[in-house]
DNA sequence: CGTCCCACCTGATTGC
DNA sequence: TGCAATCAGGTGGGAC
């Protein structure tokens, strides 16, 4: 369900609503999939530590929790269908709740998924944060992502804040479909297949085009465009297609913006040609045939 | 290793 | 109307 612009909403609503507080009780629901950790760790580290913030690293939300001098970190991923909301404790349940962490104050955050293709995970901090002797920074920072040490930095690089260099170093080289490309997030993470569809319609670009045969133009337009869309649609509280809602329960108005997304058949805002639905790397994929080189 | 395809799930929608 | 097939915003593992 959720990319970046809607996890990002949902990790900022979480954190100012939960941040500071200590969690008194978890529950989990013992779906065995659905913890990447097993379900007593997970207790075990939430028990008793305090929330220092929640934010967005890719597409999953990372919760740093405080006990005892340890930090370690809960990552939570939505998967499709996931929804985190910070509820009364009175509110009923949700069907498909799969964890309930209870706050100090009584209000609960509660992790619901019909779908269960989330996941939650622990990933502890390391003891020491120092690179050992003769490592330069770079290749530390390589180290860091592949070891468990904290803080989490997801598969990828930060569409938000990659820069043109390392964008065209990232695609640049890639014989695959530019939109498969764009949804693997070892290259970039928290691009879906809504902001790549999106995206590549704004830079006017085909999503069959293969990656290495894009000009350095066509990757900085590619680049600005999906940045651009990113922020309207964090600006908007993201995408709800069906059923995504922030930490409130409040639903995106990003989709109003959809241009080729969710519109095959529909004329094109730009030229009047249809859109036109395909799959591509698996996915349902939206386009301007005359738009789109 | 890079890439493709499918499995993992439930629920909503489409089509016969 | 009823029921089966198809389709969903994501990822990870196995095959090639």
């Amino acid at each position: 369900m959720p990319e970046l612009p809607e996890v990002e909403t949902i990790a900022a609503g979480v954190h100012a609503r939960v941040h500071g507080q200590r969690i008194t009780r978890v529950w989990t629901s013992g779906k065995p999939q659905t913890f990447k950790s097993s379900e007593s760790e997970i207790a075990n580290v939430l028990n008793g530590a305090h929330i220092e913030s929640v934010r967005r690293v890719g597409k999953t939300i990372v919760m740093t929790l405080h006990r005892d001098k340890t930090t370690t970190e809960l990552l939570i991923h939505l998967g499709m269908t996931g929804r985190l909301l910070v509820s009364a404790p009175e509110v009923p349940f949700a069907p498909h709740t799969h964890a309930v962490i209870t706050l100090h104050d009584k209000r609960e955050i509660r992790f619901v998924d019909p779908r269960r293709f989330g996941r939650l995970s622990i990933h502890a901090e390391n003891a020491t944060k120092l690179g050992p002797p003769g490592l330069d920074s770079e290749t530390w920072d390589r180290q860091s992502k592949d070891s468990n040490s904290a803080p989490y930095s997801g598969p990828g690089r930060e569409p938000l804040t990659i820069s043109l260099a390392d964008f065209i170093t990232l695609f640049h080289p890639r014989r695959t479909p530019i939109k498969a490309a764009l949804l693997n997030q070892s290259l970039l993470h928290g691009v879906g297949n809504i902001y790549a569809d999106e995206s590549l319609f704004r830079a006017a670009i085909r999503p069959t085009r293969q990656a290495a045969r894009l000009t350095r133009a066509e990757l900085a337009l590619l680049r600005t465009s999906l940045i651009k869309i990113l922020r309207r649609a964090i600006k908007l509280g993201g995408s709800s297609v069906s059923d995504y809602v922030d930490a409130e329960g409040m639903r995106g108005y990003f989709q109003i913006e959809h241009k080729v997304y969710g519109h095959g058949g529909d004329p094109c805002t730009v030229c009047g040609a249809p859109i036109k639905k395909i799959t591509l790397a698996g996915r349902g994929t939206h386009f301007c045939p005359r738009c789109q080189k």
